[in-house]
RNA sequence: GGGGAGAUUCCAGAGUGGCCAAAUGGGACGGACUGUAACUCCGUUAGCGUAAGCUUUCGAAGGUUCGAAUCCUUCUCUCCCCA
């Protein structure tokens, strides 16, 4: 079933296997038992957006599905309600079981961009977390002390660092690791982040004499802003479900050091191909050539070859040109803007009313800082007067508003 | 249960009666540069107002004062030490 190729790939960008030989060790036993690997995801379902670095996970889950393996993926929503501490420096708040709901059905719609959701078990944590009373809770409680617990880097540096740690969140890993055992998984992924929550599966499960799971961690993306960990809360993701344009764009802005890592983790290039990319790289091509032909590949992953095409043209047009007047405006009609037309009109108000979320003060800078053109002019007093009436006018705001303002 | 320390603008963190819309750093935004939204440099960073200026903001609610982020009272939350 499995040659030394398929080996070699399913250990392709793998950080992290415990033990080292684990994933030898597994695959020889299920070939033993002639069943495939039961291989366990967890997801919290507490923000409803799947990102690049989760797809770095579930790109080689993908390989297992289709080395014919059992995907079992787990939504937390029980523990959803506790709030996974990991990379926290405080505390989450608990989510609303009706939440949570709903955040699940939207992971699992996301999920389905890369994996064959349909070849997946799908469970639910508060299946089993839901109906343990306080006897078993504790009974579970005991197999672990807290010397085991602080072990854990986040909870050891928020502890020396004088920061609440709640009595919820210490049991946290506990419940992760029951789901293992509740599901008899023969392997459990997650990010590098995760390999205490996953260990501690390891070790609830031989403390009941099963199998304990292997484990393989993936290691971290880096956001978009180079920060060490792409995360919703930091704002520094790309989304699975982000559209075309805004997920070129944002390739696009990724500093030039992370670009191998991302062509490594998150594109679908071969081996052979990522190397001769890479080296190309080295021999002195810009970058930007290396990042268009990373951003094409992951937005046709995620959308369409036609939709990447035309995301680098609009990027291309829209950020790279110089020209003012072939960019792509929103074409916005005079009568549908609020605004008084019978008055003189005044730049500040004009593009208040095209950018109304925008305050006054900040569009007033913006026109101070010169970041406002009109019909390719920089304009630099927020109360010069526009002619709007009987005319077309083409107005930039910042980098990303573009408005032609049509009469009626 | 007892004693002590603390809560500041998006975040971290100064400020201990008027010079405070509040230092500094980060982030974000903008400009210049670059046929990268990269890197670097520079600037801006509560709201309203053409402006003078006005309004809201320093955990919450009251109070003292001509004037409070700064003082007092109560409350909420957090941390530390002792038991």
């Amino acid at each position: 079933m499995h040659t030394e190729d398929s080996i070699a790939l399913l250990r392709e960008n793998v950080e992290i296997f415990l033990p080292y030989q684990a994933l030898e060790e597994k695959l020889a036993l299920v070939r033993q038992e002639n069943r495939p690997l039961r291989i366990k995801l967890g997801f919290d379902p507490t923000a409803p957006d799947l990102h690049l670095g989760h797809a770095v996970v579930l790109k080689k889950l993908k390989q297992f599905q289709e080395l014919g393996h059992t995907v079992v993926i787990i939504i937390g929503d029980f523990t959803a309600r506790i709030g996974d501490p990991t990379g926290k420096n405080k505390s989450r708040p608990p989510l609303s079981a009706p939440q949570v709901l709903e955040n699940a059905q939207t992971y699992v719609k996301q999920l389905s961009k890369i994996l064959d959701v349909e070849k997946c078990q799908i469970r639910y944590n508060s299946e089993w977390l839901g109906a343990m009373d306080m006897t078993e809770t504790i009974r579970l409680l005991s197999q672990v002390t807290l010397a085991q617990i602080l072990q854990r880097t986040d909870f050891s540096n928020r502890f020396q660092n004088n920061m609440p740690i709640s009595m919820h969140e210490l049991v946290y890993p506990l419940l992760q690791g029951f789901d293992s055992l509740q599901i008899h998984a023969d392997l459990e992924m997650g990010g590098t982040d995760q390999l205490f929550n996953c260990s501690m599966g390891r070790q609830l499960q031989e403390s009941q004499g099963a199998p304990g799971q292997a484990v393989l961690c993936m290691p971290l993306l880096k956001g978009i802003d180079g920060s060490a960990k792409m995360s919703k809360s930091e704002g520094n993701i790309i989304g699975l479900t982000d559209a075309p344009q805004e997920m070129f764009g944002k390739i696009m802005s990724i500093p030039d050091a992370l670009l191998p890592e991302y062509l490594h983790l998150v594109t679908d290039f071969t081996p052979s191909e990522k190397q001769a990319l890479l080296a190309k790289l080295e021999q002195g091509e810009n970058p930007m050539n290396l990042k268009k032909r990373i951003g094409t590949n992951i937005v046709t992953q995620y959308h369409s070859a036609e939709a990447a095409a035309g995301a680098q043209e609009f990027f291309q047009k829209q950020v790279q040109s110089k020209g003012f007047t072939e960019k792509e405006f929103t074409t916005v009609g005079l009568a549908s803007l609020p605004l008084d037309t019978a008055q003189p009109l005044r730049l500040l108000d004009l593009c208040k009313a095209l950018k109304p979320q925008e305050s006054n003060s900040n569009l007033k800078r913006l026109i101070e800082a010169g970041s406002v053109l009109v019909n390719g002019d920089k304009i630099l007093n927020a109360q010069s007067l526009v002619q709007v009436e009987n005319t077309t006018l083409k107005i930039r705001i910042g980098k990303r508003g573009f408005f032609e303002v049509v009469p009626q």
